[in-house]
DNA sequence: GGTGCGATCGCCT
DNA sequence: GGCGATCGCACCG
């Protein structure tokens, strides 16, 4: 398009409007090997492994896994405590093998991708486009893995924002609650997921885990939307297979695919949810039905 | 609101 | 050397 402005560069140096201390910024950071802080974080630590997540149910196949992460809370905590939560609204299946768009097609396994293949709950982080992160998690099947695309913000708002500011211009107008990790690098950025995460265990890391929300029961059938993956077009006939899965009418789904609702719908006609309260920046939308 | 485009660099061939 | 499981921005309607 000839005549648009483009881009201006990014300015690092600005954090947005939200205040946080550096000290807590630079605590955020990938300093530790995993498992070096499980003894510090007993407080917190012990209070939450009653509703963490542990091995079994990462054990499961890729597409059972991608949907029974729906409604999932993943918890992002840091060596004194402070936690950032968010509910998993969104995710992508990778089955390896015969999927081509999956980086471990036709059984590929290099450095790169060596997580997938690694045991079920293995967090797989990669860098796309030289500047973004995207976070996995490997289920049962060869080379399989979940694609972590969009999270509600649970706690820790604040935070979150001031991680996102630090890639956007100067002046840019604050961000929206539901603008905060929905999208797999924003999310990645949200939280605060380093790629030294790659290869650590989400069923056992200190620094982050998935919770069952006691608050939410498991999404029905019919609150499911089933679509294509996104960003993998080039791939034939994989591009268009309903490998994306994610929570019908939430504000936080990265990519809303209007045809696949219109399926879904057609075979389920009720649809009770209403997560119009997350839209503002301080509501705490109630995903219960 | 939707659309188009460039940034930027690790990974793979 | 080419591409990519993305993102933020300007512009358009």
């Amino acid at each position: 398009m000839a005549g648009r402005k483009r881009m201006k560069k990014v300015d690092h140096e600005n954090q947005g409007d939200v205040k946080v201390c550096p000290a807590k910024l630079r605590s955020l950071h990938c300093e530790n090997a995993p498992g070096a802080e499980t003894e510090q974080l007993s407080p917190y630590f012990k209070k939450h492994q009653q509703h963490r997540l542990g091995e079994d149910f990462f054990n499961q196949p890729c597409i059972s896994l991608a949907k029974a992460f729906l409604g999932k809370v993943l918890v992002r905590q840091y060596v004194d405590g402070t936690e950032l939560r968010g509910r998993i609204v969104e995710t992508e299946a990778y089955l390896g093998g015969e999927d081509k768009a999956s980086h471990s097609a036709g059984g590929k396994r290099t450095e790169r991708n060596t997580a997938m293949f690694m045991k079920p709950g293995t967090i797989y982080v990669y860098p796309i486009y030289g500047i973004y992160l995207c976070m996995n998690v490997s289920s049962q099947g060869e080379g399989a893995a979940v694609l972590l695309r969009s999270l509600e913000p649970l706690q820790g708002q604040p935070i979150m924002r001031q991680l996102r500011a630090a890639r956007r211009r100067d002046g840019a107008k604050p961000l929206k609650d539901k603008e905060l990790c929905n999208g797999p690098s924003k999310l990645c950025q949200a939280l605060n997921i380093p790629r030294c995460f790659d290869r650590r265990d989400l069923a056992s890391d200190p620094e982050v885990w998935l919770e069952k929300d006691p608050q939410t029961s498991m999404p029905e059938t019919h609150d499911l939307v089933a679509a294509s993956r996104i960003g993998v077009e080039s791939h034939g006939e994989w591009a268009t297979k309903p490998l994306r899965f994610y929570l019908r009418g939430h504000p936080c789904v990265s990519v809303v695919n209007k045809e696949a609702e219109r399926q879904a719908l057609s075979t389920s006609k009720t649809n009770n949810l209403d997560f119009s309260e997350v839209q503002s920046d301080t509501g705490q939308h109630n995903a219960t039905t």
